[in-house]
DNA sequence: TCTCTACTGTGAGCAGTGCTCACATAACAG
DNA sequence: CTGTTATGTGAGCACTGCTCACAGTAGAGA
């Protein structure tokens, strides 16, 4: 994606996620923070409905009563409108798990880890489109652009958390010794976090992390069809199961 | 997708897989056979340079040297193209998945494991179109067509077949205690699998497929990027430290 | 061997897409 | 009030999936 492009999204955010913006501005500074609103809200829209395969900048111009070109004005092409809706999925699931986390007892481990579990799967169930467009194949090229890694790290972030609370409550298992290799693998990552975690620590939150994302994944993309019977209370079932496990597997629930 | 394209693919499959199927026919079968392998082998390269999203009958057609509607004549419609990729692309990464498996010493479970996540792993980043177009967001339609679903076992049957003879063995963990809404979820699973096998093994296989696929996802869609070094080196060693862990998990090795 | 049917290839055409551009018009800044 | 800048318009290009009337051609049966 060209840098014009970039800064563009750069500037939309301000434009999507503050709302009404700075309203000490002129009418059409309004009118088009406005105007880039509603196509953002029409495409989230569509990409619910049809998914993100289907998104159509002349639909969503016809939808608001404005000719195709026009859309133009505000998003310089289809990708950059997918790269907006991705934006607005990171932090729609970012919120949901937040709330989640935060309505647990902050002591309660493994109870704060289900209820984000849950949460994740509950909002991939209602957001299909969107779950896909974040979490399976990236459509727009292969490097997502910049402005969707903040609101991509928020879920992550929550997790963290947990493994931070784990261990400032001396409740964290042993560390254990690991490769040279390994360790350096993790050098990124480590920068991000309180060093309060280890490393080994942070390997078992990946894990923890692939296992939520790649069972989610296997339900909703239909690789459980003839595997896990289809009934929602028992794909629950199943699901909360598979979590409790990682959670004791995590360390943060004895085993039972 | 229609009855009509549904046993379009299943006559498709014939010819394709057969290699030159029955020899026994008509110059005009033959020739139709022939081409539709062409078609099938140019698409998968335009799958495998551009992408799912990006694959067009028309382009298909024109590197055959073909008119764009002469391509209809052997494939009802893109979906249907692409579902024959996907079995393509499920019997690839079976068949490297099987030839894995088989050249590990058979009682070396944890060998074995690791040969297959590596082996699913090493697939997936030679073929990332491919590995995305079968474990990313389906993109024709949800329900993947019935012809998918052969080939797509072929990789969880590998990973059964490792579970198994854990229980020939008698390696196998102590089966646990499950919920009955939990057990009464793997009812369709259960009945593909030999009865050695128990519920509790199967659901430990489950959450390790879902680790297997989430790990290499996160990786291949961009979800390590700020998180695992990208040198191609520390992300084997950090993959094969993590399904080592699993493979400790699933109790195919000792706790080290 | 001839005829009729069923298959294969052709090119035009329809409706839709992303995106660009010359042009008109409106809003703002000086 | 004037000149610049932002916005909306409609035509147009190149592409897509897919259909259809038409022209050949291969194969089966008489």
């Amino acid at each position: 994606m060209s840098r014009a492009v970039l800064s563009f999204v750069a500037a939309a955010l301000l434009v999507v996620h503050d709302g009404h913006v700075s309203t000490a501005s002129t009418a059409r500074e309004r009118a088009r923070a406005e105007i880039t609103r509603e196509i953002v809200e029409v495409g989230r829209a569509h990409l619910a409905r049809e998914g993100a395969a289907a998104l159509s900048l002349r639909a969503v111009a016809r939808d608001l009563g404005m000719v195709s070109s026009a859309v133009y004005r505000y998003v310089p092409n289809r990708d950059a409108l997918l790269t907006l809706l991705i934006i607005d999925a990171y932090n729609s699931v970012g919120a949901a798990v937040e709330g989640a986390d935060a309505a647990q007892r902050r002591s309660d481990l493994p109870g704060r880890f289900l209820a984000i579990a849950r949460s994740v799967r509950g909002w991939a169930i209602e957001h299909p489109h969107e779950y896909a467009l974040i979490y399976g194949s990236p459509v727009p090229g292969y490097a997502a652009p910049e402005d969707t890694t903040g609101p991509a790290t928020r879920v992550p972030m929550v997790l963290i958390g947990v493994l931070v609370d784990m261990v400032a409550d001396g409740r964290a298992p042993q560390p254990r010794r690991l490769p040279r290799k390994v360790r350096a693998s993790l050098a990124p990552m480590m920068q991000a976090v309180p060093d309060t975690v280890s490393e080994d620590l942070m390997l078992r939150g990946l894990s923890s992390w692939g296992t939520l994302l790649g069972t989610i994944s296997l339900e909703l993309f239909g690789h459980l069809h003839n595997v896990v019977e289809e009934d929602p209370a028992l794909r629950a079932a199943f699901f909360d199961h598979q979590m409790t496990r990682v959670a004791v597997d995590l360390g943060l629930a004895p085993e039972d």
